[in-house]
This record gives C-alpha cells, structure tokens and sequence, in this order.
DNA sequence: ATATTTTTTTTCGACTCTTGAAATAAATAA
DNA sequence: TTATTTATTTCAAGAGTCGAAAAAAAATAT
C-alpha cells in the first residue's frame, strides 16, 4: 500500500497487460498487442520476449498480412504453463479442482470430510490429503506445468492479510488460520495458499461468466444467492471487495424488516427469514417432506411444485420476489451497484421470483429510470464457488507474471564444427 | 486503468510518499523520510530535491543530531504553496473556501444563488462569480501560490468521468455537465474543475476528521447524515467509492421496512420516512412549528425540548435510534463497514439516539461481538462537505504531484568578475 | 529475374528512475 | 589536531520504456 514504486513494479503490469490482451483477444501479433495496449512495438517485443521465456506465451505460427508485407507471427497463452488448484469446503465434503491458466479442468475430486465440529485440524488434513492427490495426478499428466496457487473457498468471513477465518459458524470456529493449517498438511506443495469466503468467490465467477457471455458489467456489481444459505459478494472493479472483516456480502442478515420474524442472527426481519431454504419450504407448505427427507428434498419438491403451477408454491416465491426486491433497494442504494446478479435458486426460479420483485422495484424505478440497477441471473449453479476460486488465482497471476519462473533452457543443439 | 504504466508513474508514486511523509510527520531531516517511507537516501535526495524545485518542500534550518554527527537538516512543507478551492452548492446559496493545502482557510464567501429550477446556467453563472471574487481575494494576499484545483459539491449523483450530475432532485436537473457550465465561467481560472456529491464529501471529511484525532479506521468506512435531508457516503481505504452512478450513499432511501410508510421516492418504509427531519418534527409533535416557521426553527424546537427532557421528543429520537440501527446492521452486512460514521443531526443528538440504536444492535452483537461496525459520530457538522471538497483536491495533489510546476528560477546573482 | 513497396519485427541509442557503494560534509569526542 | 559519527550527496550500474532506424519477409511492379 505505502511501499515504494519501482521500475519492477512498472514491467510487472506491463507483463499483465500483454498477457490480458493475449487472453481476452486470443492469437495475434505483436503490432496488435502493440496498439491493443498502447506500448510501443518495441516494449512488446522485449515484454513478449519474457513471457515466452517463462513459458507463458508461444509464437504460432504465421499469417499472411493484409495486402503485402511481412507476414504476422501470432502469439498464443500456453494455459497448460499454469496449473492452479481451487478448493471448496462445504458442509459435508472437501471438492478440489484442477485447472489450467483458461479454466479446463484437469483433474476433480471430492471427498466426505467428517470434521468434528470445532476441529480445524481435521478438516485442514482432509483438505490436504485431497489436494496432495489432485497435485499428484496433475503433475504426472503434464510435468512442466507450474503450480501457481491453492485456494481455498469456505462458507464464513476471511480476515485480512492473513486469511484468517473469523467465524465459521458451521464448523464452530473462531478466528482460526485454516491456511497455516492446510500449508502444513501440504509442505511439498510450493505454492502459495489463500483461503476466501465462498460466496465472494461465487460473486466472483458468476461476473466473469456473464462477461464471457459479452455483459459489460458497471464497476460496482452486487451478487445475492440463496441455495443452503443466503449470502453474496461485492465486487469492485471485477475484483472481490471484502470489506473490513471479510463479511461484506454476509448479506443474508441484511434486515429488510423492523419487526419481522425473528432470525437465528438475534435480530428480526433478516433476509434470510424471507428468501432462505427453511421460509420457502415452510410457506410452499413442505415441512413434512424436509422432515422427513430432508432439505435437499424439499427444494427438489418445491422446484417441481413450481413447474406444475402449485399455488403455495407459486405465492411463496412471488412473496420471496418481494423482500428479494427490497434487498435488492437496500444494495444498491448502499453501495450504488449498477448490477445486481443473483444466484443459486434465485436464478434457477427467477420467472417465479421476477413478479414479486418487479412489483418492489417498479416504485423505485419511477424515479431515476436509468439508475436502476440492472439484474441478471447467474448461469454457474453449483460450479460458481470452485470457479471463483480458480479466478482469484488467474487474477493473482495476471497481477504479477513474474510469479511464474523461467522455463529451464532449452539445450540448443550447436553443430559441431 | 488499463494504460501501460511508466517510470513517470514510479516517480509520481514517491514523490507523493515524501510529501505525505512529511505532511504527516511533520518537519523532519531526509533520512527520517527514507527509513519512513522505505526509500533509499539517494532516492529521497532526488525526490526532495524536485519536490524543493516545485515549491512544495523547503529546507527549515538545522538540528543537531543525536550525540554527534552532521546535524539534521529539516524539510518542511510549504502549505502556501498550492491553493485549492472548495464549493458548496446548497438550496439556497453558493460557499466558496479557498485554502492551502494544509487546509488553513484563506478566505470565505458566500452567496444566495436564487437559481431558477431547472437552469443549471444561472447557477454556474454565480459559482462562477463567487469563485472569482474568491480566487482574486486569495490570489492578491499570496502571489506564488499555485491554484490547484477547484471542487465543487452539490446534492445529488455524479457520474463517471466526466462528472455528470445526474440528476440533482433539488434543482430539476438531468445529466447536467455542471463542470463544463462553471468552466465557462471561468475561463482565466487555468486549474481542473471537480464536480462531486455533497455527501460523499462530508463522509470524507469526517473520517479525515477523526483519523487527524488519532481514530483509526478500518478499510471500508460507511457515513450517514441526516440534516436537511438523508444521506451518505462509503469509504474504501480511505477513498470515496462513488458505485457506478456516483450515488453509493443515497441511503436515505435504504428500506428498512417492508410496509413503512410511503416516501417520496415511490417506495415505502425507506430509512428517510423515519430519522429524516419531517418524520422527527412530526413525531415531536413540531408540525405547527415547521409550518409556521420553517423546518430549520422545527429542528432548532427540537433540539431545545430534547435537552429540556421533553418526552415526545425523546420519544421521537429513540424511535428513529431503532430505525437508524437497522439501518447500520443493513449497511454493514452489505459493505461489512468496520466503522459506520454519523453525522449532522445524528451526531448531534447522539446521545438520545443511543438506546434505540444500541437496542437494534444488541441482537447482533450477540452473534460475533468483534465483528461489530463501531459507531462513531462526526465532528465538523455543517463545515463537513467543504472539508471534505478540500480533502479531495489535497488527495488530488497527494497523488500527483508533478501537476504543481516548478517555480520560476531564482536568478543566481553572478558576482561580476 | 530484379527492384520496389509494404508490413512486421528487432536493434540501438537516449532518457528516466531506483539502487548501492563510495565520497563528502559537518558536527562531537579524544 | 585527529578520529569518529551521522547526514547527505555523488557516481556508476541496472532495469524500463520510448522513438527512430534497420532488418526481415512477403507481395507487387518493372
């Protein structure tokens, strides 16, 4: 924040850009990447000549110019240079995925962790066993990749530098460093290991899927979702805001009411109490079904109900659509996001949802017509936390190139004389 | 944001870490600076050696050393040397400050702008006017000063770039170029013309306010106001976050309840509809008093009967203390603000809003006791959002400060041979 | 077949910035 | 006076970007 600038500062960003313009315009040239980020040709020579040096980035060939002229040599991102793993606890189980630079999987694995509750060690070992063998089968299928990152998503405020986790309610944990814990599990693995909030990272990847879709996203961008809980991010700029304790986003506490029902939180009237599991289940009239099989079966019934048009069903949601609409006020007239994304079942029930929360923002949208926020839905479902997670480590990457090191030199063969 | 970045940017980057160095630290001998900001001694002599060129620093005599040694050799700022002004636009009239960059105020005016609704140019026409009076007054007493910078606030969204005002409610605007409007009115005024939000400049007063009182602040810093009317402002590190219509921090119109009463803005149960001034005036039983001599003499009524114990009026505030702690609980779970500012009337009667604030928090404390926003008040009441318009041209100059010009060369006296 | 034109890419010298080591300056202590 | 200590400056080196010129590689014109 207040260290001094230098000029590795200055060719750090410079490598960010040419690789973010290779990624985002795919193979092309040098004199594209040239005009494309404002350097000049010659600093795109010397810049890409780093990046083929680390690996990051190979010539492909030539194309014929238009007219005549020397032909274009293109440039293309070597995604299989990086490997990065992102992990995802939830309640029940550990889910690790594999990827390259671009997001192909490589390798998934999950695993049942049985952490007893209040023991982060346990889990940090499971996590560990995990992770050790997606590595392992990583590494044997492509040896010269470079490991860039772990990240770990888990439901529960992230503190500061030090990724402490502050509060995690489900595991009944307080201010636990999770990731010393999983570096130690993990000492052969040398990288470096972040642990993050999972809505912020599911906040994160539902952005990035809609802009690969070509939504041109306002700087300000909110994200609610609603599956096992209420949560959400904030994001800045395409990166997470954390906010002070890693809570921003915790937004299923946000109260909607003065004097409505009363919330697990100790207050009343919270989001949650509207649009959470247990209040759909309990309007749409299925608390015997989450009874006796549970909530994933509820909300599996609830979802068929809505197709068939049941009427509790149909009214809880347009109920839902509601509060879901004051929150929506609440955010955007907080942080003045332009764009509101919704996930998890809000997107998956949004024609059910769209009357009750239309309704609630058509008195708003009176006023200023063109500053309502817009509202989209994700597309991610359930992938949007492992794929936050791999963003946050493509980001870190693009932040810093220098990150990855030298491809050992190629012997070259010198004819013998 | 996505410009190839420079060596030029290396310099402006420590050439403003010196001279917050020393804005901050007060006089002090280049070697403090270097260990201070992490720089090397040569480094620093260079640095101080253009900021001496531009007149922004100066050498102030000599201390000896500790023990023995070459004394030290003080820099100071010189606050003289760059003058900014500051604008307010309120209801009724125009506030002009001009101030160094210390923020000692050099001059003060003000003038009733009688602007019609609807025509931003008569109001740009007495901007205008009192900014010339103002920048000749200021120009006359301090000759080599440097004019740095002119910020003008006003009530309503500022957009982008170009800082549009969207859409000031109060003067019938819409996507008015404020900027340009005043620009033109002051063609001889060779200094870049700000147009911001008023309340986002009284947030950021107020957290300089208390930070200069030794308070520190969490990253993200949430402000809320109410005097004539509702309103805010959201910190990040210290920066206003604008969101993506400039209008993070109209929280006035945050809803609170589902089925509160109705508001202005089309909606119903906003935070407005119970801590504004007409709800408290109403709730004190002040309606005659408002009606028959305005809401200033209203709240000025309330203020007495608060301080002489008068139960509706006491009544009134802890009601609006209620109101106003879901209002926090809501900012800080969708921003997790560590700290949510008040200001105006809020920080005035502090102490009567306490209860029903701290009743509306109580249940959440319950739930993670330091993970609570800490509630702190403003300071600067009235005086805040020209502090703050200020603060914002000083950050300007923090940032970058090769847009001061050199000074004009002293002739050398060349003794003649 | 050769020269010319066009486009892409690299090379080279100039300039700026930070850095580390050495030199200089200015005091005190011996 | 001479050494010691502390603060500051000087100087050469290293790393970056930039602009102009040169080189490379094709297509077209002669």
């Amino acid at each position: 924040m207040n260290a001094p600038a230098d000029s590795a500062d200055v060719r750090r960003r410079n490598l960010g850009l040419v690789l973010r313009y290779l990624d985002a315009h795919g193979p092309c040239a040098r004199t594209e990447v040239a005009v494309g980020t404002g350097l000049v040709h010659a600093t795109v020579t010397a810049l890409v000549a780093e990046l083929i040096d680390r690996g990051l980035v190979a010539e492909a060939g030539s194309v014929p110019s238009a007219g005549r002229g020397r032909p274009r040599r293109l440039l293309r991102l070597v995604p299989e240079r990086v490997v990065v793993l992102a992990a995802q606890v939830s309640l029940e189980s550990v889910h690790v995925m594999a990827a390259d630079f671009q997001g192909h999987v490589l390798h998934r694995e999950s695993a049942p962790h049985h952490a007893p509750y209040g023991d982060p060690r346990a889990l940090a070992a499971v996590i560990g066993c995990v992770v050790r063998s997606a590595e392992a089968a990583v590494r044997d299928a492509t040896p010269h990749a470079h490991l860039a990152q772990l990240t770990v998503a888990m439901a529960g405020p992230v503190v500061g530098p030090a990724h402490l986790v502050a509060a995690a309610i489900d595991f009944g944990w307080h201010n636990t460093d999770l990731r010393a814990l999983v570096a130690v599990e993990l000492p052969l693995l040398d990288c470096p290991v972040d642990v993050v909030n999972d809505a912020n990272m599911a906040a994160l990847a539902e952005y990035h899927a809609l802009a690969a879709d070509g939504v041109e996203h306002p700087d300000t961008v909110a994200f609610i979702k609603a599956d096992t809980g209420v949560g959400g991010g904030l994001l800045v700029n395409g990166r997470v805001h954390s906010g002070s304790h890693g809570m921003a986003g915790e937004i299923g506490h946000l109260p909607i009411a003065l004097d409505g029902p009363d919330c697990r939180c100790g207050t009343r009237g919270c989001l949650a109490t509207y649009i959470g599991p247990e209040p759909l289940i309990h309007a749409a009239g299925l608390d015997a079904v989450a009874e006796s099989e549970g909530g994933e079966a509820a909300l599996a019934e609830l979802d068929r109900r809505l197709r068939a048009g049941d009427p509790a069903a149909v009214d809880a949601l347009e109920a839902a659509g509601h509060a879901l609409g004051a929150a929506v006020l609440g955010v955007s007239g907080v942080t003045d996001a332009g764009e509101i994304i919704l996930g998890g079942y809000l997107a998956t029930w949004a024609s059910w949802l769209r009357a009750g929360l239309d309704a609630r923002l058509a008195g708003r949208r009176a006023l200023a017509p063109d500053m309502q926020p817009a509202i989209t839905f994700g597309v991610l479902g359930g992938e949007a936390t492992l794929r936050g997670a791999f963003q946050t480590c493509r980001d870190a990457l693009l932040d810093d190139p220098t990150s990855v090191p030298a491809l050992p030199r190629t012997p070259v063969t010198v004819p013998s004389p």
